[in-house]
DNA sequence: AAAGATGTAACAAAAGATGTTACATCAAGA
DNA sequence: TCTTGATGTAACATCTTTTGTTACATCTTT
């Protein structure tokens, strides 16, 4: 990884997607306008997300729409549905077997462990952030300013 | 980031040094050639981790040596010396500031929370993974097998 | 002075992430 | 039915990051 920019962009598009309902049809194009991005860039995510069961993204028409509650949906789904490999594509080892050294032999079973146990740690702070509890904070920052609902 | 592929390296260099101690001398060569890495790689990767206190890399003639007992050395002390950033460098957000859309305008502070949840989260789990733990680790495995002590 | 080591800059190569174009496919309405 | 506007996806291009390499200055011991 990194926690790549994909998944900021997913979860902008998700919050895009919440707050346009009822107001506004969503499109790649507006996406990809609204996250100083690509459409194609937006519809590689949207499927994604849509793989994973997070929206319905019809054909054709367009208009994506949440298929689950928002506190049903978490960090850590969004960021799976976007990165097949899951959490461990995090973390790189050198490639050193067959070699003679004891240590170059040893060293992946090594750090199997602390490496498991972030990737344990990364997942759960990741599956305690909901959809609900970032459109909450959004909900706190937008309130302040003016006009914010006119964009849609 | 990723937690690179340096980071493993540098463990590697870190027990290979322990090991070694007394019995060979440590030079950037041998690590390069025990890590199936390149000798300025590795130069690096010391000069970075001597720069964090960990280790002496006596110049000219070679050598290098832990500073600390392995219990007082953490996976973190070890990352953040390759990755000056720290665990900030693992995640990516997308730049959409300066936008008509609230949704543009906000993401990056609803983002900050929950991101800030997952570097301290991996941060404490890296504090968790001692030298001194994986050192013993290695041992439990090493002495499985055999001649492993007549390479250095 | 010579040998063998580290420190580091500069460049090269490879890998990965991101952006773009092009086109097939689909759905709804005139 | 034809047009319009949308998604799905492959293919390619570009940019960035990571990793590897060469070259050379500097240091320490003999």
């Amino acid at each position: 990884m990194q926690i790549s920019i994909k998944c900021s962009i997913a979860v902008h598009c998700l919050i895009f997607i919440h707050e346009a309902k009822g107001i506004a049809k969503v499109t790649s194009n507006r996406l990809a306008e609204s996250t100083g991005s690509n459409p194609v860039v937006i519809r590689n995510i949207l499927s994604a997300l849509k793989k994973a069961g997070l929206i319905t993204v019809p054909r054709g028409t367009g208009g994506a729409e949440l298929c689950k509650d928002p506190s049903q949906i978490t960090l850590y789904q969004i960021y799976t549905a976007l990165e097949p490999n899951g959490v461990t594509s995090m973390i790189g080892i050198h490639p050193c077997q067959g070699r003679q050294c004891p240590v170059a032999q040893n060293i992946r079973k090594v750090l199997e462990h602390p490496y498991h146990n972030i990737e344990d740690a990364v997942k759960e702070a990741m599956e305690q952030a909901t959809l609900q509890s970032m459109l909450e904070e959004y909900h706190r920052l937008a309130e302040d300013q003016i006009g914010s609902k006119s964009v849609f």
